[in-house]
DNA sequence: ACCTGAACACCGTTCAAGT
DNA sequence: ACCTGAACACCGTTCAAGT
């Protein structure tokens, strides 16, 4: 049966999530392709883009924008927006890495940090204004993510500290990323106000 | 003549300016400081801690602080950290990438975090919020920075559009850098405010 | 104490040649 | 069109042995 360029995909996705991105190399995913590393390049021109592709893949639920969603209010949208970016992240190992990576090398979409600036522009922010508001509320989201999972790793085969339970995942993880959330959002709050 | 600690680290920082994270190898480290890759790892454990004493090189000046800026208000105090920060940055060739690892794998120095702690502390921030507000604008900062210097490094040897004059730096980076941190300042102050 | 020499166990990527 | 086999040009790290 033929390789096609989902099954490269999912396949490096597999592999993520079982051994992590220092594991993720392309000889591996040859062998657990059944294929040689060479032929991967038959279907992704490099391993940026393969990280690329996977990146878009953890944050296509970011954009599919459910008519509930985007009836409510600008800043409760963006909410969502951005939890959705988190969660998307969070749901693979060392997600957060892996799209800040492909960021860096501006070969993800670009459509998850358009949404928010359409959503910061329908809350009233000129267009020029939204785009930077998305661009500062996209690295913050991206940073904290990215600082918040590699907390994960360190617990979960780590000294950890028996100060609270460690189920998974810290307990005030998703408080800070709430926290300074809201610290956008009042933020763009005040700006609005002080132009009305 | 023997090598010192610091000889490895500002031989890094060289070849760092010169020739991009991508070109500082061990080896190359080795061969330009004329001893062997293995050396190296006499004063330093691995590749990851040298890259981590870089990172707090870069950033050592955000937490000198001369008395004019303990002065001043805690939101001027704070754009001053902020800036100092994005300036030790931009300083050294992928200066953001080497920075944002070494915070991935918590090997820098959280001095920096810590005194933009302290400044939302004095705004009047209760410790735990200070903490928080301190991490999102961290992650804005490192986030924002890695950014703007991979647009640089496209814009230096690549397809730079014609539209404006793109000297070293894109004229709208430190616009949008500013932007966003108006927004974290913005809303701190309607928290503050909420609460008197 | 500090460094060499040499190895170990890998990488990403390319490409003629096969089918 | 898709993949193999094999190579090219590297990596970070370790460690006995030297001085």
């Amino acid at each position: 049966m033929q390789l096609r360029r989902h099954d490269v995909l999912s396949g490096a996705i597999a592999i993520l999530d079982e051994y992590g991105l220092g594991d993720l190399t392309m000889r591996r995913l040859g062998a657990a392709l059944g294929v040689q590393a060479g032929a991967l390049y038959w279907h992704f021109p490099n391993k940026q883009s393969l990280l690329a592709a996977i990146t878009d893949e953890m944050l296509a639920p970011v954009t599919v924008e459910p008519a509930a969603a985007a009836a409510a209010a600008w800043d409760e949208r963006l909410r969502t927006l951005a939890r959705r970016m988190r969660d998307g992240l969070l749901a693979h190992r060392d997600g957060a890495e892996v799209a800040t990576a492909s960021y860096a090398a501006r070969l993800a979409s670009d459509a998850p940090r358009h949404a928010m600036a359409d959503a910061f522009a329908e809350g009233g922010l000129p267009v020029q204004e939204a785009a930077m508001a998305a661009r500062a509320l996209f690295s913050f989201i991206l940073g904290q993510t990215m600082d918040e999972q590699s907390r994960m790793q360190m617990d979960s085969h780590g000294a950890l500290d028996p100060s609270d339970s460690p189920l998974f995942e810290s307990p005030s993880a998703a408080d800070y990323f709430e926290y300074g959330l809201g610290l956008f959002t009042d933020g763009v709050r005040s700006r609005l106000s002080g132009r009305l």
